[in-house]
DNA sequence: ATTATTAATCGTAATATTGCGATATAACGA
DNA sequence: TCGTTATATCGCAATATTACGATTAATAAT
């Protein structure tokens, strides 16, 4: 009833799925863009760049911290956000595995 | 409220946004898995390797039929499905690209 | 000290998702 | 034809997500 039954999946196939939730929102895809092209910190902008309001900017981005997806500095009044690279870089290997275990398969419909 | 702004994103985002959310389920991904593993298209057994009702299994493949990642032909009363290569290598283009865009960045916090 | 700036959190409304049972549909076999 | 099997769809209840405004907390500037 409107819960996910996550005791009936295994660890591995939870966990690639709690990451690509996290990547299922185009505010977050927009957030994660602009934090990459501005690759400086200076990451304050970021409810100026993307028409949504500061604290809805500010709930997706505690999500994304979350799942370990970014990582966010305190520097002043401000924080600074940018990619985890360690999460990117596994996270990148997951997906890659997923999608290769596909190929070679047949295509039979 | 609780509505998505998709107007405020681009188009290239929410699409793979949508596709991020669709592999966003552990149930889907078990499925995904199953559909690979089991290269052959005898796939009517989805129900009992997972294990939710059958009408909950339909749904999700409804779901990842609709943004084109598995695809289903009917054979006599069953159906068989497989993942549809040409979304699947599509797909893998799209994450490595967001994936890529980040290396060579600076992990400044 | 007071005020401004920045970001996080809280409370809440609107909407979406998940899952199930019941029912419908469709093809096969006796 | 009638029953069986396999899948899809409908309707509903429980829960989760998204978004916002208001408030809080913390630092910086005056």
């Amino acid at each position: 009833m409107g819960v996910t039954k996550t005791e009936n999946f295994t660890k591995e196939q939870n966990a690639i799925a709690s990451i690509a939730k996290v990547l299922g929102h185009p505010a977050r895809i927009a957030i994660l863009h602009y934090i990459i092209k501005s690759q400086s910190c200076v990451c304050g902008s970021i409810v100026d760049e993307i028409g949504l309001a500061q604290s809805t900017i500010s709930q997706h981005l505690k999500e994304m911290k979350r799942v370990g997806l970014i990582q966010g500095r305190i520097e002043g009044t401000s924080v600074c956000y940018c990619v985890n690279l360690d999460t990117w870089n596994s996270l990148k290997k997951q997906f890659n595995n997923l999608f290769d275990s596909a190929l070679g398969g047949i295509e039979c419909c």
